[in-house]
RNA sequence: GCCGAUGUGGUGAAAUUGGUAAACACGCGAGGUUUAGGACCUCGUGCCGCAAGGCUUGAAGGUUCGAGUCCUUCCAUCGGCACCA
């Protein structure tokens, strides 16, 4: 029989899929042990799925199995995030409404997860763009809004003008809409936006209860940029205004030669001396059309104008200049700096192109120096600072706030999340625009708000999405005063759907709150969460945020929701260039299990390497891969292997033929050297046996999927050395329970049909192994001189260090004759070092 | 520039607390089987050397009886952030 793995694997999938796949239901039973295994849910684009979405799924289906087999109540559901741009554009491409595009995109994502044999609990499958899902999540964006973290504000924003929609900051890259590649445009716009800066703190401090790997919470921590620092008041000469700049360096202000203002400082018109304002306005509509990007692109050359007036420094009462410059940034700290160009780089280059004053003020050896060549930044002993000379800047830094009655304050790079889209594809925002009561929240009886079907959804390039010619939709009457009032048209942006999905899944059909708070504390909070790392400022901080605010209103108990992130690698293509259709390295998933069977594609990608690595493919990788599933189905159903040791010890089977040598497998003859080789192998197989399952169940416990396959290759190695009539069935059993997560199609296959067990190899419970087998009788030892190895010896385990010794001496007697032994180094049971004199 | 991760054969990679570096595979070489190719099976395969032996985990130091593993400095690759005061 040949292993005919699509007829195998179609086979096994039927079985599975009966009942909806109800083998692979979690039960919510609470008195068992529980986990959670959460993949990062698809977008169900048209291309279908690819190999990295396998390698992530793979390795949580694994785990899923494994626990159940372990005995626990696992919950692994999937679903679709199917709200959002790709969706919408291939719906304008091809001139089909989104609604009928995301169904046939999920029918084709779901069978392709049922072709892998992923142990997914189809019970609980969740839809974003369902109106039962969406209900909860503009039922959260109004909690979001009674709490006043929801609000409308007129900002600058970043606006795509491919996409025609405004963009959060965490979906611009360089610049770059991360999504077209577009360049984005500076808009001043009204826009929905959460205040996700209210928890920036918590944000921050949590990430420490999380075990996820350390670049995600690096990437968190530097987009969150907490600095701490001081808010020091300038008074302007000749004026009763003041100025308030923000420092994280107080022990420099006396340093300090010059004030920058962002040139969208409010206060520029009151300043501004009438000399001096025809250039700076002029300057000011120059930097106020760059966009960001281009106003930071430019780091090295620093443009400015003077205002023509004068600040005094609160330290040392010096009249400094007013300038004005775009390298100040309006939306950070006060849009208003205080320069150091001394002690900082961005002031020192402003300094040499205009020509200002630099001056020293802290001093690494404590000395003045004449002039600098470059900014020194670091600490050092103050000078040029009047009564604080000759101190340390970080004890001068209390000092000084304290001299200039400096407030301290903390600062984040965090902005507030921009929420609205001008786009169609997305959840309606749940608010009514009443000119005589302002926003007004639809009443939680009347969510779901559900998108109206529409003709056009081109994006209209306004700040009005294309709801906004539905005028039988946005005509509506305010629910708080009954007049006449407009619906809000924006819809919210993908990221909103999946910043709670993974409750959902918890109770899915639930009509009257969001998640049943006793499944709540059941399963939260995931204990495994699988995905890749480009949601790490996205998805990864949204849901977070998401999560601290229900927390914070009583919908959920934990404070956060996922406990352990793992992150799989890219899987590059064989050119190990990322792959790409421009590139043509793209390896289609189908093709492979059409090629080599869904269990080989899974095993291959779990043994390429660690998951976190990113790894080429290889095409003669899976081959290797495909060949081990053969042996081991050979080795059980075609027991192929029985003429190995008789062949060794020199029996002659050159008349046999093909299949005659399997039936005349009982006939050997062995000869006494064979015989005693059986017996040893036969007697080093229960400790194999072992072995392999503690290799196989811890590799497993910490996702070293490419290590328990190596081990398994292993034993199956071992058990071909044996001819398999000598074989008890118990070490097939083992083969084939150990296999089972990760090749499951050929594992239930052989389980049922050749090793004719009744259940399912999936719901076995899961081998355990005992210490007294996991190690030899006999024991090698390490002989070493001098730290070098000089030989082995064999042992029986646990010898005491005076027998290892004379042994080991008489085995590498050459080394010592002649030599003084100084030392003895005995580690028992691993090795045995002579430390001679030179 | 700052932050994080990673550097081991021809390739993907293994290696409890520091204790036989290169497990398991791919590739390659030789042989077997096969009408042939493919597939399959057996043996070999870090480097230098005929051998004895010596060398080898990005580089250089250090700690130790002993370092891929610990410490210091440096280099390279990948990823993230980047005028955030």
């Amino acid at each position: 029989m040949k292993y005919s793995h699509s007829k195998i694997e179609k086979k096994w999938q039927k079985i599975w899929a009966r009942h909806n796949f109800r083998i692979w239901h979690a039960s919510d039973n609470p008195t068992k042990k529980h986990i959670y295994i959460l993949d990062m849910f698809p977008y169900p684009s048209g291309e279908g799925l690819h190999v990295g979405h396998v390698e992530g799924y793979t390795a949580s289906d694994i785990l899923s199995r494994f626990y159940r087999m372990q005995g626990y109540d696992v919950l692994h559901p999937m679903g679709w995030d199917a709200f959002g741009l790709p969706a919408e554009n291939y719906a304008l491409k091809t001139k089909k409404p989104p609604q009928d595009i995301v169904p046939k995109n999920i029918k084709r994502f779901k069978e392709q997860l049922r072709a892998l044999g992923f142990s997914y609990d189809w019970s609980r499958e969740i839809n974003t763009t369902d109106p039962n899902y969406y209900k909860w999540t503009q039922w959260i964006f109004l909690q979001l809004f009674k709490k006043g973290l929801a609000y409308e504000e007129e900002a600058y924003v970043n606006w795509c003008p491919n996409c025609k929609t405004v963009l959060a900051d965490e979906e611009v890259e360089e610049g770059k809409c991360d999504r077209c590649g577009t360049e984005v445009e500076r808009k001043k716009l009204k826009q929905w936006v959460l205040k996700i800066t209210a928890y920036a703190d918590r944000l921050l401090k949590d990430l420490d209860l999380l075990a996820w790997p350390e670049r995600v919470k690096t990437m968190q921590r530097n987009w969150i940029g907490r600095s701490e620092g001081v808010e020091i008041t300038f008074k302007i000469a000749d004026s009763d205004r003041y100025l308030k700049v923000f420092t994280t360096r107080p022990d420099t202000l006396f340093g300090a030669t010059y004030l920058v203002l962002a040139p969208e400082h409010p206060l520029i018109n009151d300043i501004t001396s009438s000399t001096y304002q025809n250039e700076v306005r002029r300057y000011i509509e120059e930097s106020l059309k760059k966009s960001d990007f281009e106003r930071q692109t430019n780091i090295k050359e620093k443009t400015g104008v003077f205002t023509g007036t004068y600040a005094i420094n609160p330290a040392n009462k010096e009249r400094i200049p007013i300038w004005i410059s775009d390298y100040v940034l309006m939306n950070y700290g006060t849009g208003a700096i205080m320069a150091v160009p001394a002690h900082d780089e961005r002031d020192f280059s402003f300094a040499q192109e205009f020509h200002l004053m630099i001056k020293e003020v802290i001093s690494p050896d404590g000395k003045e120096h004449l002039s600098l060549d470059k900014p020194y930044t670091g600490e050092g002993i103050l000078v040029n600072s009047g009564p604080f000379d000759g101190i340390h800047s970080t004890i001068a830094r209390e000092k000084i706030t304290f001299y200039v009655n400096g407030q301290k304050v903390i600062n984040y790079k965090l902005r507030d999340w921009i929420f609205s889209r001008q786009r169609y594809w997305g959840e309606p925002i749940p608010i009514i625009k009443c000119p005589r009561c302002g926003n007004v929240a639809v009443p939680e009886k009347d969510l779901p708000l559900k998108l109206p079907m529409i003709k056009k959804y081109e994006p209209t390039g306004e700040k009005e999405s294309p709801l906004a010619d539905i005028s039988s939709w946005v005509k509506v009457k305010c629910p708080q005063c009954g007049g006449e009032a407009l619906r809000e048209t924006n819809t919210m942006p993908q990221w909103a759907g999946s910043s709670w999905y993974y409750l959902r899944y918890l109770d899915p059909k639930n009509k009257k709150f969001l998640v049943d708070p006793k499944k709540e504390k059941t399963w939260l909070p995931v204990n495994i969460y699988i995905g890749g790392v480009e949601h790490a400022v996205l998805h990864l901080l949204y849901a977070r945020f998401w999560h601290k605010f229900l927390y914070d209103i009583g919908v959920v108990s934990t404070l956060e929701p996922f406990h352990k992130l793992i992150n799989q690698g890219i899987i590059l293509g064989e050119d190990g260039e990322k792959m790409s259709k421009s590139r043509g390295n793209v390896i289609n998933p189908d093709s492979i299990i059409k090629q080599y069977g869904a269990d080989s594609l899974r095993m291959y990608e779990m043994f390429l390497g660690p998951l976190a690595f990113s790894k080429p493919w290889s095409s003669q990788g899976i081959i290797g891969i495909y060949r081990y599933l053969n042996r081991v189905w050979d080795l059980i159903v075609n027991s192929k292997n029985f003429d190995v040791i008789p062949a060794k010890a020199g029996i002659r089977d050159s008349h046999l033929h093909g299949n005659d040598k399997l039936r005349r497998k009982d006939e050997f003859i062995m000869t006494p050297e064979a015989k005693k080789q059986l017996n040893h192998n036969l007697e080093a197989l229960e400790r194999i046996r072992h072995r392999t399952i503690q290799k196989v169940t811890e590799d497993i416990k910490n996702c070293h999927f490419n290590t328990a396959i190596s081990s398994l290759m292993e034993y199956t190695n071992k058990l071909t050395e044996i001819p398999t009539s000598y074989i008890n069935k118990k070490y097939f059993d083992t083969l084939v329970i150990l296999l089972s997560p990760f090749a499951p199609h050929l594992s239930e296959e052989l389980w049922h049909s050749y090793l004719k067990h009744r259940r399912l190899v999936a719901q076995e419970p899961w081998p355990t192994f005992s210490k007294k087998y996991l190690e030899d009788k006999n024991i090698t030892i390490v002989i070493q001189v001098n730290g070098r190895i000089r030989g082995t010896v064999e042992v029986a385990k646990d010898s005491s260090q005076e027998k290892v010794q004379k042994e080991a001496k008489s085995i590498i007697k050459k080394y010592l004759t002649g030599q003084n032994i100084r030392k003895v180094i005995f580690v028992p049971n691993k090795l045995i070092n002579f430390v001679i004199k030179s």
